[in-house]
DNA sequence: TTTGCTGCAAATAGTTTGCAGAGAC
DNA sequence: GTCTCTGCAAACTATTTGCAGCAAA
């Protein structure tokens, strides 16, 4: 996918439009949001770097995705369990739909909200600014396994 | 409200009918739950206990909160940051109108996700067990406060 | 050369757990 | 009288932070 390439530079441009340097650490980061393969955690990407940059900190990993949030550039699922999954790929607010037994996560086709948002909106008198709606099942190939 | 008495109510039902024990705090806190005025936290609940429960334990409030979800007669809002919100008067999955500046939530009148959860599934192929929708936004008493 | 970044280790904070005594039934 | 529950304090764990040295620009 182009894609990735495309949010890989759009990504970095933001870093150096914003002053921030460009180490290997964090390119290394980057390249993984960007493509946010599956929506790695913050474990996903520390030991998918470690591999090659043996020295590398989680505290690294954690100063970086603070920081690329703060560009709004990474969408970032928290879960209640502590649990955290990331989209550098598409960082607008969007749906999830969740495997609780592999943890696998997809991101569906869907209308968008924007007719339920407005509806809540004008019932409540909030000022709606951000939503999150997740899906939590069982995916097909966790329904195949009779284990 | 009537409401708030017959969910009290249930949920006695079941922790007797599990053969749980009925002890004072166990009921202050049930009572709290049932009601679930503005969706109150484990401090929420734990405060309110202690001014006539001197030595209540926050540990006590957590036991007994995980006691009666495991029964699936409280609904909780677990929130990245760590905090926790419960719905006991109403404990079936349904979305929720946060107010980023107070910190209140709203139960706003939806027409269901079925259709939106139907379409999910068939195009996913998952089977969806549970959702989680939450609008976040700023209530309008606090738009009102030009602070 | 300057300034921000990294790695390490210690600190943090909400939640959970072990244990001994208290209390519901 | 039995067996669960409670209160206290310690343990746990993901994340954050202080600091000294390192490296990008």
């Amino acid at each position: 996918m182009e894609d990735h390439k495309k949010r890989f530079d759009i990504i970095i441009r933001k870093l150096k439009d914003h002053g921030h340097k460009l180490t290997p650490q964090r390119l290394a980061i980057v390249t993984i949001l960007a493509r946010s393969e599956g929506h790695p955690s913050v474990e996903d990407i520390f030991h998918q770097i470690k591999k090659k940059f043996p020295t590398m900190s989680l505290a690294t990993v954690y100063r970086n995705i603070v920081l690329i949030k703060s560009l709004g550039e990474v969408l970032e699922l928290g879960f209640p369990d502590g649990s955290n999954r990331y989209d550098g790929n598409n960082p607008t607010p969007h749906p999830h739909v969740i495997c609780i037994k592999c943890k696998k996560i997809v991101d569906p086709d869907l209308d968008s909200l924007d007719e339920i948002q407005k509806e809540v909106a004008s019932e409540t008198n909030f000022t709606i600014l951000n939503h999150r709606l997740d899906f939590f099942g069982i995916c097909s190939d966790c329904m195949a396994e009779k284990v």
